[in-house]
DNA sequence: CTGGCCATTAGCCAAAAGTCGAATCAGGGC
DNA sequence: GCCCTGATTCGACTTTTGGCTAATGGCCAG
């Protein structure tokens, strides 16, 4: 066995179903790939932080533990060497176009054919950026408190991300500390290092500062 | 002057000009209408409490103090008489949906030429529900969850309302004390009672529900 | 190996958030 | 008039947050 000639691949989905399909269709594309599995923030954040060469990571926009573009964002900055594929049900152009201005290297709509979605694999393995036929992506920038907001957690340590999502949840700082096993101590740490990062200075607000990246317009005027 | 026969109109919407362009559709329509104007949540407020015999309410779906579908699904509510049209820049099929569905007698896109606004007023005038062109509304209803959070923020008071659009904002309690003149403890007490109504336990979680209602997808699995 | 960053925790303290009970006030019904 | 309800107001009390300091251990880069 040719252990790193192989291609490795991440698919992210918490829908076992579509995960399937999905591998499916990259061992169709890619024969002898190395496929790892994830179904929520927490299993991503193990796998990617213990999979240094992983060639492509297929990544769906929500999954328990994270909705939006946040994930989207944190990996696209902490891991540069990992391209990612947006897989999603939304088709939305907006989103779409979102995804790529966060760092995408494709987009894969759930109700692709699988011709289309396998096209669409080989087309991102050959390193261009693949969406759906009639999209294209002009040249807008994207909005500018929403880069500043995907700047700041970019900059999270997986932990401080991590509890941040969690209070996006609105849990208490107690309840974060049970579920993450550590003392209420810790969580308030990363808490205070979160809000001077994010440059707020309460909780709600940093809350608020996610929601921004959540899949919604951009709260326009009017 | 018959002062009881005069159709009296109240138009909710922050830009100056917009405004004036559709006080001059409305009494185009209507001769010698009395037009009562609101440019924010506060003076909304004050404008429908203080109105109980107007004929129709054009509303924007954001103004200073309020965004989303908060304020249709609170006004819908408490004023079950006061027929409201939405007047929107955007006009995204879900949105225009979403609008008749918290109880909007019609929807006005801001992009749609006088001619039409005009046509638009005079169809919602004689008690027809008017849509852009080419939209119509299956009779799939309000998502769950999103019917139940309009229906706990329609039981709210007008302060308690008020209240929570300002947390909304991420604003403290002294803040929101200080701009409504009354002491912390008093919001305090309406925080209280906000939390209650929404069933949840505390002011992040009230911000997420009103965040539901935010112009957006309704956060769709996958 | 050493300095720097991260994660972890404790302890202390001030501020903010939330709960409770109580007073006041307005409106509606009898 | 009188009572009842609900909105609004507020102070006192408890819990949660958040900032600051300090100490420990792991890990990585120079």
């Amino acid at each position: 066995m040719a252990l790193s000639e192989q291609s490795k691949f991440i698919v992210a989905d918490d829908h076992p179903l579509f995960r399937e399909a999905l591998i499916h269709a990259i061992e169709n594309c890619v024969q002898g790939a190395e496929i790892l599995e994830a179904d929520s923030l927490d299993s991503l954040q193990r796998v990617v932080e213990s999979t240094l060469d992983a060639d492509l990571l297929f990544l769906d926009l929500s999954m328990p533990g994270v909705s939006g573009f946040s994930a989207l964002a944190y990996i696209r900055s902490n891991h540069e060497s990992l391209p990612t594929v947006i897989v999603s049900a939304m088709d939305d152009p907006a989103v779409i176009r979102r995804s790529i201005q966060h760092g995408a290297s494709g987009f894969i709509p759930k109700s692709a054919s699988i011709g289309t979605i396998e096209e669409g694999i080989k087309s991102v393995l050959k390193g261009e950026v693949w969406l759906p036929e009639g999209i294209n992506i002009h040249d807008d920038r994207l909005d500018h408190d929403e880069a500043g907001i995907a700047a700041a957690m970019s900059s999270l340590t997986p932990h401080q991300f991590r509890v941040l999502m969690m209070l996006g949840e609105g849990l208490l700082n107690k309840q974060i500390a049970y579920q993450l096993g550590v003392s209420e101590a810790t969580i308030k740490a990363h808490v205070t290092a979160i809000l001077r990062k994010m440059d707020v200075t309460n909780r709600t607000q940093a809350v608020l500062a996610v929601q921004r990246l959540a899949i919604s317009m951009p709260a326009m005027p009017s």
